[in-house]
DNA sequence: TCGATACGTCGAAACGTTTCCGCGAAAGGG
DNA sequence: CCCTTTCGCGGAAACGTTTCGACGTATCGA
């Protein structure tokens, strides 16, 4: 019932050669016999079995991504990767399949050793991921979203989360601001020692410590009572808060909700710099200046170092997006008391 | 280098078909060759090549999921379904193959009839949707989240959207309330005719006509404006609004925000209850009564249906989910006047 | 006019599995 | 003790492609 290649052929009057050179283009064909052959193949409806076709050929076109941990669709940033990643490979011609990392490296292993994909691309690396050891002795190229500890190691690309951090600082000293906290991402993304999360933390209190002025961090669970009960501890670290860097996108509507009730208006009495995707702080009220986060790009680029490495060709281990900094309504100079 | 069958029977001293046969189970092996093929595989670390065997079974153990139009992550509902079907798939050894609707139907044509995949889920169906056809004439089985127009046409499962926009109305009627305005998804789901929007829609106006009452509802933006210019929109329909019912996951918050700056509490001023995701309602202040929609649920139960299918059993053509309040804190009685 | 080149096509082998068929040995029945 | 059945396994063909080598014919230079 499936039309194969050879049926093809003999409705055209040609070889199954002739019709396999003419789909690969991979020797001259003339004019008349790729007209007969592609009208043949038109006609029949024929696609070559994917199968069959890459037990000759060396690839599939299909590259696997492996979701993070714990993944649960909550994350519009972590959706925000897979789908950037999803819609460059499909313009490219490359399907997508999708692991979890529930399953382990052991899948991993799996997927690439019985040849259903030309390549990996992971995301969210931990501080001693154990994945990244099976990558490396991979014999499929893999691309990080995310920096490994041995930076050397595998391609990756990243943005630039201490920079980001630190940027998101300087911004609010330079308005004049002395009394900086920063709410960051949930307790449980520390505790897996998410990459992101750790070198943001860190680039902010780094550059509030270089500056002068007090490390004041908690991290929050993205609801009403987490963001809440987040920000007291805050104001107890530091009752002088004029300033909060917020790195946790799902928090960060639940943070303005909750300093309004607490009779504080943004930016007058307390003002508020977002790490996050633009999209989800430029709609916000007040529209909250961010240091963009950059996920749809990164995804794209991942895919891109990837198929570099499935053509064979040279790829920059390391690619750090530079932050940039997005000035909203959310920010000013401290009120003089 | 990619260690093949022929390797693992040449190192266990047997014939290659048995080798297969001991990792089919097609076939009687006695208990010291089976050890020692197995032994064989582990110490080479073999892995079947997928393409070579989906040439001679007929399935690739592989299936495919159709993304919305326009997904792009933001909703976590959407994902809900994707991460419901992964899991359940991995769970039974399948892999997910992931598509964009923007694609078209080509791209569900392309990977069937290259047998890449054994069958296809479609999510978010929409009236007169266009994959419909395409899918019934596929080789390979389909499952659909929603319901087609012709809804014994191809086997889907569906959440009963109109009972749970019902059940909402009922609970606020018997509450007390004359006054119920819906608050329902943002007005390009709606102009993309996707089925959950209207059926959840028509459910509360029927219902709320049935019982005499005013059919008051808007759709919304997910974003603070969007949200309180709903609301202000319905307090114009009807001024004397004293319930709301939320269809809008991503709009929940908001909503609950905009009441509070409009001086309304709930439940004393002003009751909500919503359709959406358990745990995205009852993580908020006040904790909110909702209609769950049951997403993991009905991924889970799209994936059962297509294996069902992929091996032959028959499934039932439709099967709808019926709706479950959880009663909270946002709903109560009216305030008498 | 003749030999060499280039072009277009074909035949056949290969890719790594699965599965049909059959064969020898062991087990069971009379 | 012989004949039949069962059991365990091997040989080889098949699956649908790709690609290597080769072959004829037209083209070109001399």
């Amino acid at each position: 019932m499936p039309v194969r290649l050879v049926d093809v052929a003999r409705r055209a009057g040609v070889s199954p050669s002739t019709v396999s050179y003419v789909l690969s283009g991979n020797r001259p064909i003339s004019a008349e016999t790729r007209r007969r052959v592609e009208e043949s193949i038109a006609e029949l409806g024929f696609r070559p079995h994917a199968g069959a076709r890459s037990i000759r050929r060396q690839s599939t076109n299909v590259v696997a991504m492996v979701l993070p941990m714990f993944a649960d669709g909550q994350s519009s940033v972590q959706m925000q990767f897979v789908f950037a990643v999803l819609h460059a490979a499909r313009a490219q011609g490359y399907n997508l399949l999708l692991l979890t990392a529930e399953d382990g490296v052991a899948e991993i292993n799996n997927v690439v050793n019985s040849a259903m994909v030309d390549g990996v691309i992971v995301m969210e690396i931990q501080v001693n991921d154990p994945r990244v050891p099976v990558l490396r002795a991979l014999d499929r190229p893999a691309v990080l979203i995310g920096t490994p500890d041995d930076a050397e190691s595998l391609v990756h690309v990243d943005f630039d989360f201490a920079a980001a951090g630190a940027m998101c600082v300087q911004h609010l000293h330079d308005l004049g601001h002395r009394h900086i906290g920063m709410l960051a991402q949930p307790a449980d993304t520390f505790a897996r020692q998410a990459g992101f999360a750790l070198r943001a933390r860190d680039g902010v209190l780094q550059e509030l410590t270089d500056r002068g002025l007090n490390p004041t961090w908690i991290p929050a669970q993205p609801n009403p009572a987490g963001v809440a009960e987040a920000i007291e501890e805050l104001f107890g670290q530091d009752p002088e808060l004029s300033a909060l860097i917020v790195y946790n996108e799902l928090a960060l509507p639940f943070v303005l909700d909750r300093l309004r009730q607490l009779g504080r208006r943004v930016p007058g009495d307390m003002s508020v710099v977002a790490i996050c995707p633009d999209d989800q702080a430029q709609h916000l009220l007040p529209a909250v200046s961010d240091v963009a986060l950059p996920a749809a790009e990164l995804g794209r680029l991942a895919f891109e170092r990837l198929v570099g490495l499935i053509s064979g060709t040279d790829q920059p281990v390391s690619t750090l997006l530079e932050p940039h900094l997005n000035r909203r309504g959310s920010a000013g100079p401290p009120l003089r008391r």
